[in-house]
DNA sequence: AGACAACAACCTGTCATACAGGTTTTGAGG
DNA sequence: CCTCAAAACCTGTATGACAGGTTGTTGTCT
């Protein structure tokens, strides 16, 4: 067990990446599905004759990214999409001033002009009711921008959902984060409260449009929505 | 250094998210720039006093994610943003089949729509040339698919890189991988030389548009061009 | 004094072992 | 057949050891 290069190839690159690879392909080639359980850390350690530290460290870093779902006393198991990965590689960006919450914003309104238009077209009524409670919410709530921040989040959750394409869910939740950085900087600039419930008036003409099932206006008023929302943060000085 | 509940909190979800926690709390309080170093994993042990276990746990999972870079005998250093992680995510949701190809087109179209339009305004003599060149690569090598298919894929790189948005060129390349496992399917489905060639076209053409500064024109032939890819995998019965 | 080589200090990569605590399996007894 | 407790298995964390890479220091030679 102590001549790591005496099983496959590689090794250059380090053997936690090749364990990381050979999970990957375990669930590829098993052709698993969310919920099934991988291999013991000890039959991996086995399997690709390295230590535990090597299995445990591939295995951790899949759970980092939320590809794997692991705890103690189980098994791991495959896990579902999840957005994990994705805000975090997100927020790296911000954080180290690589991508500004402008750009985000800009993708954003890409993403979402898309998204509002397909739930227009394809949201079940379930999925509009959800949509109209959410800008409801933030109405009843509009005197604490917190909680009217997470009904704000929701309902464009919401509309990716509604989308029925979970790439597009994946996406906008991974910007949730940062949404949630910045939120408030933009109700703020909106002064007077006129303002803030004129946005959110914004909210229920999206709402009502997916709701009349009409993908132009739906996408007409995410348009408006996001160019207000953007001048608000340029406003308040943010790149 | 054997009770972990007297530091701070939590402790709950396992020791090592506290830690990865820590250390992107570190990045951001001391504001590291891409490339800047991080505390040794005896450091980070000591503060926060657990084991080097759990610290290089943690390190390796952002390693995973590449929101750090590793190599021996150096310290961890910030990275610069990169696709790994997304990358492995979309893969995940496609081989689990929680996502379709079809789906990961559908997103690949609408952001491409956008980021064809802002080369078109913004881009730089040199990236309006890398564009063209690779355009004229695919012509150049149509005989040979897999070369084609490596200048397609790095024309639609470098269509987002002259975005100028690094979140467009950040999802984007996470695509590539789905891309380059679909690609000769879609290529098959053209069986004459004749169509293969009016495909190249179609890239060519977008790439004019993108030298004339057309986002209009440009984000015309895009569309065409996702019309058709599609087509053809549907053809091959890609769902 | 300056160049350079050897060395020391530090760091990450991997291995082995140990044990606590959670989960599943098993099997004995009713 | 059902119940329930022990056994077997599994992950979470700690500790110590050593190989090999990197960097800074020192001391010698020119």
């Amino acid at each position: 067990m102590q001549d790591p290069t005496d099983t496959a190839g590689e090794s250059s690159p380090g053997l936690v990446s090749t364990a990381i690879q050979a999970i990957t392909r375990h669930i590829r080639s098993e052709g698993l599905a969310p919920g099934d359980p991988l291999p013991s850390e000890a039959a991996m350690t086995r399997q690709l004759n390295v230590s535990r530290t090597v299995v445990r460290e591939a295995f951790r870093s899949l759970s980092a990214m939320r590809l794997i779902d692991m705890s103690a006393g189980r098994r791991a198991t495959v896990a579902k999409l999840d957005t994990g990965a994705m805000s975090m590689v997100i927020e790296h960006g911000i954080t180290t001033q690589q991508i500004s919450v402008h750009q985000v914003y800009d993708v954003r309104r890409t993403i979402e002009m898309r998204t509002v238009a397909l739930a227009a077209l394809r949201r079940t009524d379930a999925e509009a009711a959800a949509i109209g409670q959410s800008a409801r919410s933030m109405r009843e709530n509009f005197l604490n921008p917190e909680i009217v921040m997470e009904h704000d989040i929701a309902f464009h959750e919401a509309i990716a959902a509604a989308s029925h394409n979970p790439v597009f869910s994946l996406i906008v939740t991974a910007f949730s984060g940062v949404t949630r950085s910045t939120w408030v900087i933009g109700w703020r600039t909106r002064s007077s409260n006129e303002d803030q419930l004129k946005m959110i008036k914004g909210h229920e003409d999206i709402a009502e449009a997916i709701l009349k099932g009409d993908p132009r206006l739906a996408a007409e008023h995410m348009a408006q929505h996001f160019d207000k929302s953007v001048k608000a943060l340029l406003d308040a000085g943010i790149a």
